[in-house]
DNA sequence: ATGGTGGGATCCCCA
């Protein structure tokens, strides 16, 4: 079973990249983020049409969602019950016997911010969301956005962004927190030292110099851990014309 | 040097 998380970065955009995804890689389920459309605007046809269902949780020019899945998706639900909230961040799925969460964290913005405390607040009641969900599902996959570098293993330069937005100490102890519930990091499972990018800034040249940081995350309880098998960055969508700052990510899971 | 790039909106906001 391949899961792939890719913040697309409007979906608009992006329609011909994902369609070439789903051909080629044929994955089991995609989670997008940051699909920038209302849901009615969204792609739905085009999806099926290749053979897969699609859910989605969108809104006008920012944020939205969206769950892709070859199997049907049971039991959707989109946001957080215990955090009104106007952004569309998340959107949840039982799709073949595994609860999906696919997620975009706030961004942040800047340390000690409106969205800064938004981002922290709003983390707060993630995690009390994904406690919940541990206790009422056995096999937990979580992914998504998650705007958070967790270690100085994982950015181009740490010292640099040393407290900075993405790295600073509150946003990784939030994360810390996530994985105390039960969760492994999916991709440090198998330790390695590679540094496993998956955004880069669209300025500067930051992606020919290979300056970028792993923000965008899969939580596996420990039942998915169990299943583990490899996982992989799509470095070459991130290569092509016209591409999201993002890759798309992807981890392949035991049947 | 107070910028860089790209998306979506509208005469700027967000990442």
């Amino acid at each position: 079973m391949q899961l792939i998380t890719w913040n697309v970065n409007s979906i608009n955009v992006r329609q011909p990249q994902l369609e070439a995804l789903l051909k080629d890689a044929a994955p089991d389920v995609v989670g997008l983020q940051e699909i920038k459309c209302e849901t009615a605007q969204f792609p739905f046809d085009a999806i099926t049409q290749l053979g897969y269902y699609a859910v989605a949780s969108g809104q006008k020019s920012y944020n939205g969602v969206a769950l892709i899945s070859r199997d049907e998706p049971i039991d959707v639900s989109v946001g957080l019950p215990n955090y009104e909230d106007a952004q569309q961040r998340v959107i949840a799925a039982t799709i073949n016997g595994v609860r999906v969460v696919n997620v975009y964290v706030p961004n942040g913005q800047e340390v000690d911010s409106e969205k800064y405390a938004y981002k922290l607040a709003w983390l707060d009641a993630f995690h009390e969301y994904l406690a919940d969900t541990l206790a009422q599902y056995d096999t937990v996959v979580v992914m998504g956005d998650f705007n958070i570098v967790p270690t100085d293993n994982d950015v181009y330069a740490p010292e640099l962004w040393r407290d900075k937005i993405l790295c600073s100490p509150p946003e990784r102890a939030a994360f810390e927190g996530l994985l105390s519930l039960g969760f492994q990091d999916a991709l440090r499972i198998f330790a390695t030292n590679d540094p496993l990018f998956t955004w880069w800034d669209y300025r500067q040249g930051q992606f020919e110099k290979d300056e970028g940081m792993r923000i965008d995350h899969f939580l596996l309880s420990n039942a998915a851990s169990a299943r583990m098998m490899r996982a992989k960055v799509y470095k070459e969508i991130r290569a092509l014309e016209r591409p999201s700052d993002h890759a798309p990510v992807a981890i392949y899971l035991k049947d």
